[in-house]
DNA sequence: ACATACTTGACAATTATAGTAAGGTATGTT
DNA sequence: AACATACCTTACTATAATTGTCAAGTATGT
């Protein structure tokens, strides 16, 4: 039951952008730097998050990328789900799944059904902003190096 | 975020297991029919199972598995976790692991704790008794095939 | 022109999972 | 005692997914 670190990596990158970006495009280049994440493995979440208008980007130099939205519209499952493609904890509830064609008869799909339902609706009950809003109250200095997330700074 | 089919396996032959024993041992080899698991697969699951106190083993012909509480006092989430040993949504919630030390400085970090006590809370909340009242409740017949989860009938 | 930085596809390495195989042990029945 | 049943345990293989790398391209500001 682990989320890819795709997932993790996004959100991660996510909040990195969303506290250095004022308006202003940042670069791949320097999230890379900040968070730790190989530019090139990057550069696929970007991708992925682009198509799913969840980012924008700028090219050329100075270019970046962008929140699409305002923070408090971007949530956490959003982010999840447009890089991981399914959250599904069971294949048959993937769309287009045929195994599971008796939902009536089948006991142990209704668990596995609300289990997702629960899994979408608390990722979607947390936002960007809410994220954010913690780093920012917290005293700058040590703290504000960027590696705030799972990742040791001493 | 899938949950792997051990899980899936493990639940519904206990669902099966619960349906079939009234008190009486169950062979795996009935379940394995029935459900159509491999035998030797189901043989792992039930080690598992074991270990974790869930059913208990009669050895010998005419043996099999019975459960070892009453259906009422066994969780879904038990079962789940007996058999998938992890239910973390990310690594750095497992005992032992090392890499995320100051959790007050990881913004995410919060955000999969609150995850992974949702789903363990979710799947918790269904007892064995909850899923097989649902089948007897149920007209006999074909339905009661023992087919019940997940696999066409037809 | 040149450097920056996004864009895109292909691919290799690693890991986890699913499932198979095989041999052993306990125990009830004849 | 012999046999059949059914649990017990370990080891292994194949497959798939994930993670991460590489490489070559395109757009654009200076």
């Amino acid at each position: 039951m682990r989320l890819s670190t795709r997932a993790q990596y996004a959100v991660r990158a996510m909040v990195d952008l969303s506290l250095y970006s004022q308006g202003r495009p940042v670069s791949l280049k320097e999230i890379s730097r900040r968070k730790e994440i190989p530019l090139n493995y990057l550069e696929q979440l970007f991708f992925r998050l682009k198509k799913g208008q969840i980012v924008t980007s700028v090219r050329g130099p100075g270019g970046g990328y962008v929140l699409a939205r305002q923070e408090s519209a971007i949530k956490v499952g959003e982010i999840v789900v447009t890089v991981e493609e399914q959250l599904n904890p069971v294949a048959c509830l993937d769309e287009g799944d045929r195994s599971c064609q008796r939902e009536a008869r089948c006991l142990t799909h209704t668990v596995w059904q609300g289990l997702g339902e629960r899994i979408k609706g608390f990722l979607d009950s947390i936002t960007l902003e809410d994220l954010t809003r913690e780093a920012r109250t917290r005293p700058t200095g040590e703290g504000s190096s960027g590696k705030d997330v799972c990742q040791p700074v001493g």
